[in-house]
DNA sequence: TCAAAAGTGTTCGATATACACCCATGC
DNA sequence: GCATGGGTGTATATCGAACACTTTTGA
């Protein structure tokens, strides 16, 4: 019988997204090797362990990237290149932070979505977490430059099937002006804004608050909430 | 050092889909242990190699199994639940198919498509290979069955997103009606032929010949084929 | 009163849907 | 001549795109 078969550790990675108000960002850490002054930088991640889906080890790693229990997550590729683990350096490190010898490595990467402004409990082995502007991408180690651009066309595919994602991106309350950017940010191009509320306003899960902003030195934004429940119940009756 | 890594053994396995101008079809293979009397159906699958990227062992998958060097195909998902292949029966198997004491088996699971009326240059290992309709599909080792029902969503996806993939299921000649009921049978639903035909004139990439059927006991249908160029020409100038 | 962003309606073209009859062929 | 499936056109509804001005507020 044949050996040759691959008999391998196996990683998840996830892309956490998030959005200023200004453009998307994704949530990188820093890698624990010694500094030499130079940032370094990758997507959060980790090997699984023996009794572990894959899915729940994605929600380990955003568990202890961001003390947030159950985040909205979505698998979308493994990447599994025989060469994506054989940077020295990369091979290096792979040998420091979990155990000699490993001489390649699949990895499964996942979507996720992540309010910018929510404190992050850092309870985690990371030293240092960082939004990243998306036009604004360091080198990453592996193949994660390769994983982000992919994810990059997998977000819109995601919200297109489901339109509730985008809302985790936001806070409970926002303006129209909001959603709006965050819509152009993600498709990356130019949206009418007469054509948008139109739009919102067909979107029965899209409710108006009482609440008005305050102390702008315009004209003050209605607030806006994303009702789960009425979501629900027209998704269920489609 | 923690050394509850998983390290594991990773497969591929692949749903192929065929089209008999009657409903959707998926290829199962034997699974080569003594019979019983029953059949004993799973997806075409193998462990992949130390130096194969997983698209690779897929591709080499299908090859094996069909005799076509390079199929259409679409990586959709990993499979990695700690007890997917707990079932003593599936132990045993894989014990006698690869090696002992394969504890656990990670899956990546590939979308692939196949005109059913092509010769299957069984190549391979498979002792037989079958069409079986998507909707009387048996129980299958592992979780053959959820990859499969997983599968059904991802084919209309993957069309939406890349509507040449459907000519692969159709011979070169194809009639309008072949191609119609091949679309009521991929959303499950009627859609009226007179919208249809108007949709498929739109489509530029589907030309008719000159050829029609013959010795059929009604009017002649007209064949049309799909045209790769158009369709590039089309998609590259969005 | 000015600057800055909020909010609002109409028109047009494209696309999707609903719907019914005549045509060609083999038997 | 009849059964079988092939092929066609029109009317309506829906959706998306283009497009500009008035309102509110704080400074």
């Amino acid at each position: 019988m044949k050996t040759n078969f691959i008999h391998t550790y196996v990683s998840v990675d996830c892309v956490v997204f998030g959005f200023d108000d200004d453009q998307l960002n994704i949530l990188l850490v820093q890698r624990d090797v010694d500094k030499t002054g130079v940032k370094d930088l990758k997507l959060p991640g980790s090997l699984i362990y023996n009794e572990e889906d894959v899915d729940d080890a994605a929600n380990r790693v955003l568990f202890e990237l961001t003390g947030i229990k159950k985040m909205t997550l979505r698998q979308f590729r493994c990447f599994a290149s025989p060469d994506r683990a054989s940077d020295p350096d990369d091979m290096k490190w792979l040998d420091k932070a979990y155990q000699p010898n490993i001489n390649r490595l699949i990895t499964v990467a996942y979507l996720s979505l992540c309010k910018v402004d929510r404190k992050l409990n850092n309870i985690s082995k990371y030293k240092q977490t960082e939004w990243c502007p998306i036009d604004r991408l360091p080198q990453m180690p592996f193949d994660h430059n390769q994983i982000v651009k992919k994810s990059l066309t997998e977000i819109r595919a995601w919200i297109e099937r489901n339109p509730a994602v985008v809302f985790e991106l936001l806070p409970h309350k926002f303006t129209i002006s909001q959603l709006h950017k965050l819509y152009e940010a993600i498709y990356n191009k130019n949206i009418d804004i007469r054509n948008f509320h139109k739009k919102v306003a067909t979107m029965s899960y899209v409710q108006p608050l009482d609440e008005k902003q305050k102390d702008v030195s315009h004209r003050a934004a209605r607030y806006f909430k994303f009702d789960k429940k009425s979501y629900n119940r027209l998704k269920t009756s489609m």
